[in-house]
DNA sequence: CGGTTTTGACCCGCGC
DNA sequence: GCGCGGGTCAAAACCG
């Protein structure tokens, strides 16, 4: 059922206004917050992220240090990319150009949608994703991206994706 | 037939 | 010490 591969049939329509938010201690150089009219109501999700346990709020109330992030094969990374993205759309699964593989789920607590968890299917590139709907808000989809990509991207010609990579491209320096 | 999804179990850190 | 919440694994099922 979760079989969208390429939706993005407009890009300044369907998938509008990311808002990337870098919750780690790592600060992005580049301030790609491109807000555009579309967003007006629970677009700047920082202070979401921000603070926890504010009811939807659950996706960043976690930190890498703690949780089951790097348990097993990380044993001494120096840190973690991880920035957040809240997405307008009905679309679940993000295609960013990448492949991923679909190795959990988990009902979260203030939520009534559970979160997916995706991983990066290329040998050595452990980037890991999770995309999480808002309860309050179902149109609001919220992809969050751990580790940076040290492949290019199999798809090709596509300048929403291209726009991506470059922002990923951003957030890794 | 291969890759991927699904779903339950297990594990781990933290709070009480 | 136990329970909770969250994250990952692994075996089976499913689809192209």
């Amino acid at each position: 059922m979760d079989k969208y591969e390429f939706l993005y049939p407009n890009p300044s329509t369907s998938t509008s206004t990311n808002s990337p938010v870098h919750s780690n201690d790592q600060y992005l150089p580049c301030s790609f917050q491109h807000q555009h009219q579309h967003q007006h109501q629970s677009s700047t999700s920082i202070s979401h992220l921000d603070n926890k346990g504010a009811g939807a709020g659950a996706v960043e109330a976690m930190d890498l240090k703690s949780g089951g992030t790097n348990k097993r094969l990380n044993k001494g990374s120096c840190r973690k990319h991880r920035y957040a993205f809240q997405t307008r759309t009905q679309v679940d699964i993000l295609d960013d150009g990448y492949r991923w593989r679909k190795y959990g789920q988990k009902a979260v607590k203030n939520n009534k949608f559970p979160r997916s968890y995706y991983r990066c299917t290329h040998q050595g590139c452990s980037v890991k994703k999770q995309v999480q709907r808002l309860s309050k808000d179902e149109d609001v989809v919220v992809t969050t991206y751990e580790g940076i990509h040290s492949h290019p991207i199999d798809k090709s010609t596509d300048n929403f994706e291209h726009i991506l990579t470059q922002m990923q491209i951003y957030a890794a320096f």
